[in-house]
DNA sequence: TTATCTGGATGAAAGGTTTCAACAGCGTCC
DNA sequence: GGACGCTGTTGAAACCTTTCATCCAGATAA
């Protein structure tokens, strides 16, 4: 048709995609109030550099035009984000929960907010949210490694994400530390054991992978040697990971043993485990800890509360949280900010499930 | 200076602001690599449509320039995010890490990654997530919530941000919900405690803002009308909050009564409280079952391995978490989608804190 | 040989915010 | 009455990516 010769025209007027997936912006409100962009920016931003009238007129108009700051675009240009990230083993164990709530603590008291991911112990999830936690450019990351020596996690400082390893002792070249002793803390749960004249003493714990796990055997052992037994003697039962159910089956194979060779006494790795472990040997007729003694480890809320109270070595969770992320804070707030490794001393709590009823 | 005079360039190259705080973006990758950075951007979105030459080039530029791309400026452009968000009540409670098991379950399977935050039942800072969750204009919330007829709730999904709201039935006219029928799982609790031919029977729960809580009393009410006894036989003790703490608060309250005024029952609202209350009791010497029957809710975990293994009335707990995420991400993905609310059945699992050692 | 097609690469525009140098009024001071 | 400050406001640039229409070169068909 004739009508297309009018393509002489030098612009035609390219229509883009127009999504229109949200709502107003600034340049609406602007628009509606009648003042420029940058001021409905300054609203938001410094609010005390623009006049009460102004600043009513624009804060009216946010309101009825639903407005909602994209904090893409703020993140974007502004270059910094309001958000730290606390990398999780595992939500489960109440441990991790608390240490998330000294987290959320000292974030909240800096006007930052946390997001919490999980793991799951699985370390394909940690390095996808590692990647996606430096894509997002969150202010930093704490994080309680699976796999302590990932090349992603010693890249991240270097690019400009602070990283803070927490109930880890890594080297502190690259990145702060917040830890609890667990080398002393399995030596108190053994001498414990030891004073009170055990002699077969089983370690629960796995698997190997887990840095927690291994220092704690190394405690155990420490403390037999010191006791002047081979560190051989130590029973090892190897789990597949610190949950409740692998103390169910730990304690099955406990009780599987004859007598005369089974342990008389129990470390668990974690409390989930030493749970697990006393529940199953309760329900299959052993006595705690008449027949087997239980220590576990973190002391968290429901070891208290447990069939047979449990002895317990204790952390100092929420602080843990809160130092970790202080000294996140320091790390991108102080520009002479120096990694430092913080370690805390755990704590012996001694219950019915080793010191018996008396 | 005459040198100054210079001053009639029609520009002079006003320098900017150079903070340069992240690395290298696609723009260095292109230079590095010898290619446009439109093509930088294809190997990032749609690597089938470049050459495999191009592509192993762009790739190894990534690779040595330590390149990660920018999110904000991605979601920016792209409008789209690929996370979402789980707002719980309380990390601490097993029952909503189970939960968000589950949803991130379905998350995984859909390719989304999942962001958890904790209200920690403080409705300042459900709202204040709740802002930051829609600034940042996630895929969508999976929300737990403390007030459930908050505004800011009901207006975020006609703001483009679905709402699926998780354990609460609301009404289906703003967004899905999933829950577990609370009212039957009361009905179910107090109608096992009248069986078992207790007459004096408690409910422990609070604050009253929770819904939960409201509804689990509703339920056992009703079973007691059912009986045919008037509800206003229920002994209520309102607690703070649903934590072992508060539990233990009601323990010693109840042990405080005369032992002819004292219930011989108690329904909790959680297992939290009943944990609690079970070990405050024991410790100030009642029996459980034979001085005080107690029945939970929730069936978490530690339920099964408390002192005395507690009678509770189950929820199926990752399959909310799982359900509620499929229900957001439908309404995300499926232009025709309809609200809609499901309710899961509750069940009673029945152990010695209420039927003895039988 | 020329016209047509195609797989790949290109480059400019767009997305919503913050920033900051410049500017407009207006009252003060000499 | 002109120079000067001070307060508030403005407007354009910049942040980094994705998108998409266009372009190019080489292959195939006519």
């Amino acid at each position: 048709m004739s009508v297309d010769d009018a393509e002489t025209l030098p612009e035609r007027p390219r229509r883009r995609r127009t999504p229109k997936p949200h709502a107003a912006g600034v340049k609406a409100v602007a628009a509606a109030a009648g003042v420029s962009l940058g001021t409905v920016s300054n609203v938001l931003n410094r609010p005390e550099v623009v006049s009460p009238l102004t600043r009513a007129k624009v804060e009216s108009a946010m309101a009825s035009l639903g407005f909602v700051r994209n904090e893409s675009a703020r993140q974007l240009r502004a270059g910094s984000s309001r958000i730290l990230a606390y990398l999780m083993l595992d939500a489960g164990n109440p441990f991790f929960t608390d240490v998330a709530k000294g987290v959320e603590e000292a974030a909240q008291a800096a006007g930052l907010s946390v997001f919490l991911c999980t793991s799951s112990e699985d370390a394909d999830r940690e390095a996808a949210y590692l990647d996606l936690l430096e894509q997002q450019r969150v202010q930093g990351i704490l994080i309680t490694p699976i796999d302590q020596n990932s090349s992603r996690l010693r890249k991240l400082p270097s690019r400009g994400t602070p990283v803070v390893v927490v109930d880890r002792a890594l080297d502190e070249a690259e990145h702060c530390s917040v830890a609890v002793n667990d080398i002393l803390g399995g030596e108190l749960a053994i001498s414990h054991l030891l004073e009170l004249g055990h002699e077969r003493i089983a370690y629960v714990g796995g698997p190997n992978t887990i840095g927690q796990v291994v220092d704690r055997r190394e405690g155990a052992r420490r403390a037999l040697r010191t006791a002047g037994k081979p560190a051989a003697d130590l029973i090892e039962l190897t789990t597949g990971a610190l949950t409740v159910a692998e103390g169910r089956g730990a304690g099955q194979r406990l009780a599987g043993l004859p007598a005369d060779r089974r342990p008389t006494a129990a470390f668990c790795a974690n409390d989930l485990l030493a749970l697990g472990l006393l529940q199953q040997c309760v329900s299959l007729g052993l006595r705690v800890p008449e027949d087997l003694a239980i220590v576990g480890y973190d002391d968290i809320e429901f070891a208290e509360a447990a069939a047979v109270p449990l002895t317990s070595v204790r952390q100092p969770r929420q602080l843990l949280g809160r130092t970790a992320a202080e000294l996140l804070l320091d790390e991108s707030s102080n520009p002479d900010h120096e990694h430092q490794r913080v370690t805390f001393t755990p704590e012996l709590v001694v219950r019915t499930s080793t010191r018996g009823t008396l």
